[in-house]
RNA sequence: GGGGGCGUAGCUCAGUUGGUUAGAGCGCCGGCCUGUCACGCCGGAGGUCGCGGGUUCGAGUCCCGUCGCUCCCGCCA
């Protein structure tokens, strides 16, 4: 806390900042009971609020009524108590409290608020309790210490943002909630219109037209702490809302964009204690990652990094690797070092690819002699040597292998290493990887539909020339953290013809595009100045620096899985009176309409 | 949409090849206790084994279905 509370009826002081300077000095605190310790003649109560603990003391003889009262009290109960703050004689103090060194010998108390025995325990910080409870009584779980930890973090991470782009110059702007469906990306979140019946609002994927808007009214540096809703499938890194530090900047190039973001990043990083490299962060092309790593989020933690062995193995008498490479695909190696593993744990491997579609995995382990294994037989004395030299594998390394199809493999043997660099422990927890992903491609072909679509969104400036889609680059970066985006953002088409040329690609028509993203092609033809940005996911930065696996654990008000909220119970249903005034034909089963 | 895991007391969990009255720790309630701080000691209450069906002499345990949670693939411009 960074002061004091006003004093009033309830307080003059937070439970924790009753230390050894204060002994001696009346004071009056209120909170939650957070344990208490009944000796019959002589009672203590750990009084919490949110800057923490402090013990009350209560002896019959001194303090008066209250003792009576202090008899009753339970977990969870709300007080306001007054007495002397005293020092604690030398045996009695506890070093693992802030406070211990004193307690409040209390002479005056009032119970506010009495409380229910609470559904699970409120003062066991590392008890693992079932998140649908934690969620239905939310309210309790917040009051969980480490819960106010981590909603403190993600406090001081928006707030450090703010002031580094404050300090830049950036304007904070609304953009709407209630917006225009564009159906491009993600499904929408769709509000239906009462005014204008059969016509719906969608809500912002992201408020990426509107900060280009900005952009072109001249505001040159814009940023929000942006709510965005995604109507798809949720993980733990995925809620349906979830806030994004967004930014957006006129008259940039992709330097200027990142040496913000770094900046920003690196005083949230500071604040937080939380140990990276100084900036500039590494950077690495789309290409790079997917060959070393399998993965446009490489976390580059460790190594075990992969190998294009296609060519150096062309023509072996392994019919299952010259059948892959025949037909275009290719192969990809790892050494995972000198292990060895059971028959059961190399089939654990083959699910692990397999969830990628790709078929298995071929282990070899590498001598100095040659290869042995099953498999070992099949290749020349020239191809174990080239392979071995391109693995840099050492006498009894175990070599992995996965040959597939080139949109395959990669990411299957990708996942086999995130997989094998967790069971091997090969990641610190106090190692931590920025790190930039640049010269994406600018389209990829959707094989159901059999066109291109947009890899980053279709306003993301391309590069270089138009000849060829696939091998159109754009100007696209990615922000990774230890193997998780974090954030990502381009430098935009600021005029409509090149923009008008990005939707042909896509294979809208002039006129389709007029109708959705008129709007758009209208304010590029008023002078849009060249202008780029970036989104940071705001989550997900806290869930990392908090160490958590999931960001419910850092929102405060989450959706499970199912995007329902066992506290609110939304989604629910609702009366048939709303849905008419909406203009919304009813969903209620027949069976349950009556 | 597909695949995996989980569901037993308020909480965290155990429960053997199907077998008699389903257990533990914590919490809760009552009693005792003047220096505890995960207080201690004594006693007690507390169960729709997620729900429904089936197999069986007998089901927490096996089978089918279903619901909830969760992880992964797809999806997430």
């Amino acid at each position: 806390m960074k002061q004091s509370p006003k004093p009033n009826g309830y307080r003059d002081a937070w439970c924790g900042e009753l230390t050894e300077d204060r002994a001696g000095t009346p004071a009056r605190v209120s909170g939650w009971v957070h344990r208490r310790r009944d000796h019959g003649g002589l009672i203590f109560i750990d009084l919490r609020d949110r800057s923490g603990l402090v013990q009350l003391v209560f002896h019959p003889d001194t303090s008066g009524a209250a003792f009576a009262a202090a008899e009753r009290l339970r977990p969870e109960h709300v007080v306001s108590a007054a007495g002397e703050v005293v020092r604690r004689e030398a045996g009695n103090v506890n070093p693992n409290l802030p406070t211990g060194a004193v307690e409040l010998a209390v002479s005056d108390m009032e119970l506010l608020a009495e409380s229910d025995t609470p559904p699970f325990p409120i003062d066991e910080d590392d008890l693992e309790v079932d998140e649908t409870l934690r969620l239905k009584y939310r309210a309790l779980d917040l009051r969980r210490a480490p819960m106010q930890r981590v909603m403190e973090l993600r406090h001081r991470v928006i707030k450090v943002m703010r002031d580094v782009l404050d300090e830049r110059d950036f304007l904070e702007v609304e953009t709407p909630i209630l917006t225009r469906s564009t159906p491009e990306g993600a499904r929408d979140f769709l509000v239906p219109s009462r005014l204008q019946p059969g016509s719906w609002y969608a809500l912002p994927q992201s408020p990426q037209l509107f900060k280009q808007l900005l952009m072109i009214g001249g505001y040159e540096r814009y940023f929000q702490i942006a709510r965005c809703f995604r109507d798809e499938d949720l993980r733990g890194f995925r809620q349906p809302e979830f806030t994004q530090l967004d930014l957006e900047m006129s008259f940039v190039e992709e330097e200027d964009v990142i040496e913000v973001m770094e900046t920003v990043m690196a005083a949230v990083f500071a604040d937080a204690d939380f140990a990276v490299p100084p900036t500039p962060w590494p950077r690495m092309s789309y290409d790079e990652a997917m060959l070393r790593f399998g993965a446009d989020k490489p976390d580059t933690r460790f190594g075990l990094e992969l190998h294009d062995v296609g060519e150096l193995l062309r023509g072996s008498d392994f019919k299952v690797f010259e059948t892959v490479l025949r037909n275009g695909g290719t192969i990809r190696a790892l050494n995972a070092g000198p292990r060895s593993m059971s028959r059961s744990e190399l089939e654990g491997l083959n699910e692990v690819v397999q969830r990628y579609g790709a078929k298995a995995v071929a282990p070899i382990v590498a001598g100095d002699g040659g290869w042995t294994g099953n498999l070992a037989k099949f290749f020349s004395a020239e191809q174990i040597a080239a392979v071995n030299a391109e693995l840099e594998a050492s006498d009894g390394d175990l070599l992995l292998f996965v040959a597939d199809r080139r949109h395959v493999a990669p990411v299957a043997l990708g996942a086999l290493r995130l997989e094998l660099g967790e069971r091997f422990g090969l990641i610190a927890d106090d190692v931590h990887h920025p790190l930039w992903i640049v010269d994406w491609p600018m389209f990829e072909r959707d094989p159901e539909a059999g066109r291109w679509t947009a890899i980053h969104h279709p306003f993301t400036a391309p590069s270089g020339s138009f000849d060829d889609p696939g091998a159109q680059r754009s100007r696209a970066y990615d922000l990774v953290l230890d193997g998780v985006e974090v954030g990502g953002g381009s430098i935009r088409i600021h005029t409509p013809e090149v923009q008008q040329q990005v939707f042909e690609v896509l294979g809208m028509q002039e006129e389709e595009a007029r109708e959705r993203f008129g709007f758009l092609l209208d304010a590029l033809r008023y002078g849009a100045p060249p202008h780029g940005g970036i989104a940071m996911g705001i989550d997900r930065i806290v869930a990392i620096l908090a160490g958590r696996d999931s960001i419910r654990d850092v929102i405060a008000f989450p959706k499970t899985a199912s995007g329902g909220d066992p506290l609110t119970g939304a989604p629910a249903p609702v009366d048939e009176r709303q849905l008419r005034e909406l203009g919304v034909a009813s969903l209620v089963p027949r069976d349950q309409r009556g």
